[in-house]
DNA sequence: TTTCGTTTGGTGACAATGTCACCGAATCTA
DNA sequence: TAGATTCGGTGACATTGTCACCAAACGAAA
């Protein structure tokens, strides 16, 4: 598979009918960003809709406050909703997206998107899936920071971000954003799974010892 | 403003060709629900999408552990796009939507809806834009559920309930699963509250003696 | 290499919030 | 009127968040 047929890469674009699949390529233009690159935020709105061909977005939140949060992800296959959301309804967004890794997406303009809707049934459905799993998440998010427990959290955070591996290149500091808490509780918590020999800590990583420990406390979710 | 135009009720649809605001009031229902009926939960998945022409919806969940918590409501002239996405992406929600009030809505079939997003592009804007608006606010609740503290939400909250009255008529319980928290937490801030001279309480109500102090500390949200 | 500033993580004290096990009073219902 | 239910109060304690520090590890520049 090249670049040049990426719609194969998504699986509820391949079902769109040749036409609009043509279309769709060749309205449309595949760009690379480097990693570490903000590619929306507040006062930067996208001029494109993007579909994600290679790579990791993470849109995360600063609060008035200046407390952080990651929200979500978007990971190869995935449209971007938010860009989309952003382009449609010109609202300006609290959150931002920033490139975990150098990526490779699909940009897409207004009036193309716009043209794609009001055609296809498929690339409605699509789009609909999309905004409807942004939402869904984010419920699931709400019920786990108002109800979940820190070391449930934690530990789920762990497993996600290890994806396989048994070392995550990260800090205390960055994992207490991800979970939208203090670096200090981040810590503590390490030191109580390190105490009961499930992690390993380095200066800037953790390893995962006792994987299956961590998912049980996780509650199987992976 | 009779009922048979209720399109006009929505200055997103107000903006529609005739031909399009015809088609809508010719293919939907008015449907009257009592207060108290659960019009959509886990399981539960509706028949049609609804807009919103009196009452309102409150919108909440149900975690695993037994904690709940409001997610937003549904006023008069906003559709439900939670009904949308259900109707759309097929996905199993979670949440439910309670009907505080008697309500009216105009219920239209998912093949209406399909056939409208197709053919007007006014419609579509007014799609997105309440999927995009419902994904700003629930980024605004993350942000307070993980880094609000509680009295400055429950000042927020009792405002926002009180909808310009001075007696709020609900209980401790229910101000704890508006926000995510326990019965004793509000119980202990109301009588904070109330030891300033702010609020006063009897069984089943709290009535706002300093409205001004209140707005104060929520932050002028209002 | 050495020095200096930055990043990373550790610690204790305390505040805020969540949990639990109660209790009595008000209200409703049979 | 009696019994059940709802509502709110309370104290003890656990968990989490905040603050003010500290020292070690690391990186960059002299």
């Amino acid at each position: 598979m090249t670049i040049e047929n990426w719609t194969q890469r998504f699986p509820g674009l391949a079902k769109l009918s040749a036409e609009t699949q043509d279309l769709l390529l060749d309205k449309s233009n595949v760009i690379s960003v480097p990693a570490g690159t903000t590619i929306f935020g507040p006062g930067n709105s996208p001029e494109n809709m993007l579909f994600l061909l290679d790579g990791t977005v993470r849109v995360q939140q600063v609060s008035e406050t200046g407390h952080e949060i990651v929200l979500y992800r978007i990971h190869a296959g995935q449209s971007c909703v938010l860009t989309t959301a952003c382009l449609l309804a010109f609202e300006d967004y609290s959150a931002e997206g920033i490139c975990e890794t150098d990526i490779q997406a699909a940009a897409i303009p207004r009036t193309v998107f716009d043209d794609l809707v009001a055609r296809s049934k498929q690339f409605r459905d699509f789009v609909f899936a999309a905004f409807s799993k942004r939402i869904t998440d984010l419920f699931l998010m709400i019920d786990e920071v108002a109800f979940q427990k820190m070391d449930v959290r934690l530990a789920d955070k762990l497993i996600a971000l290890s994806d396989g591996q048994d070392t995550i290149a990260t800090t205390h500091q960055k994992l207490s954003v991800e979970l939208g808490t203090a670096r200090e509780v981040i810590s503590r918590q390490l030191q109580e799974f390190q105490r009961r020999g499930w992690v390993e800590q380095s200066r800037g990583s953790v390893h995962l010892i006792q994987r299956n420990a961590l998912e049980n406390l996780a509650g199987h979710n992976h």
